[in-house]
DNA sequence: CACTATACGGAACTCAGGTTCCGATTGCGT
DNA sequence: ACGCAATCGGAACCTGAGTTCCGTATAGTG
């Protein structure tokens, strides 16, 4: 494309994006594809060496891409929790509030179930900071979640969009792959604790430890 | 190596534990007790270095008494599994069976929830061979525990052993320290699990796959 | 009190897995 | 087609954690 001068375009902006070779765009495409398979297989543990015979790659060129695991490791997490937080939100389009409540916990459960970087990025308080903001933007569309669902009367009220992170962790690192029955399905953990969530005249829960907004 | 004739070897009972000198005994009661600290603590990857500062004592002296990590683990593992086994056993005199099976889990939650060994240990589905038989042990107390409960008609009737020792798993995973929110105490956690094991009229859990005796 | 088998401490070794480096390749503007 | 800079591959390197080894210290015994 010519350079014409009304390209009104390109403002001062830095685009840093596009001087970038086609083959390197590729290689990063094949290592994220890779590094999704064998962290959702084997965790925070899977080895860098594999992610790149996976990919069919030579070791720097992952580490050209991602400066370290961690780095790649977010990439990821962040990638899993924005997901998340679409599912949320989509669910809060559905016509019933306790519904769309249970359509994202199965969504998020058979997510959580076969991906064990996510629950064990969900667990850990420290790591991750880099995905933190897409975190917590999942939680706040879970809140918007819980507090439709309560509405309607159906979900405890004492319920909070902590507590579903909590259970739906729970849920990922019992049943993922790896874990001693993953055979059980997920599905069985889920109805119980679909179950525990509506129950109606039951003692009331503790009270939650002073919520973080 | 030359068998000698006259080497019979000492008798048939290789009474192995009396002849061990006293502060032997000593040592390695501590390094027990450093390890179920530091596993607790940091679970799988606590280092042997740091079990034997706290222990005071030298490396050397943990691996003369447990050969490997592995053996360590294996060791403090089955110990837990023995406790819960007895609790188990305990609330089966429980007057009420929903009651009993009850206090088991609120002991069994807050033992998971402060030693992050016990519910890795009970996750791996291939790791800690050598704590197999407690495990099995615990799981038929548990068994014999559920059914209790559920000849009162208090406890679903789908629920079963293997999905108790999965939810407590669950539980473990989330709240145990390290975790995301371990001050958000586990007693929220147990009371949705133990709400949606009562549940009454809720729709029937899916169907475990083809349970191992 | 002397003697020896038992136990001890901790430096040194080994190995695994993350990270770096650099010569060989290869996309792409001229 | 040419040439440079962006990329690549993967051997080498570094660090951390489990394990081994051996000279020294000590409980227990005659």
């Amino acid at each position: 494309m010519a350079a014409s001068p009304t390209k009104t375009q390109a403002p001062p902006a830095p685009e840093v994006e596009r001087t970038q070779r086609a083959d390197a765009r590729r290689n990063r495409e094949r290592v994220l594809a890779a590094a999704r398979g064998q962290f959702a297989a084997n965790g925070l543990d899977a080895q860098i060496d594999d992610i790149a015979r996976a990919a069919d790659v030579g070791v720097g060129t992952v580490y050209r891409h991602f400066p370290t695991k961690e780095a790649l490791l977010e990439a990821l997490a962040a990638d899993r929790f924005i997901r998340l937080a679409e599912w949320a939100r989509e669910a809060l389009e559905a016509p019933d509030g306790w519904e769309g409540l249970c359509d994202f916990l199965r969504r998020s459960a058979e997510l959580g179930a076969n991906d064990r970087l996510l629950s064990e990025a969900m667990a850990e308080r420290d790591a991750f900071q880099g995905a933190q903001g897409e975190k917590e933007e999942l939680m706040e569309a879970t809140a918007a979640l819980v507090e439709r669902a309560q509405a309607t009367g159906e979900l405890r009220p004492e319920i909070g969009a902590q507590d579903i992170a909590m259970l739906m962790c729970g849920l990922g690192r019992a049943t993922g792959p790896g874990s001693f029955d993953h055979a059980m399905s997920w599905e069985r953990y889920l109805a119980i604790i679909i179950a525990g969530l509506r129950a109606p005249g039951s003692s009331p829960l503790p009270p939650p430890p002073a919520e973080p907004t």
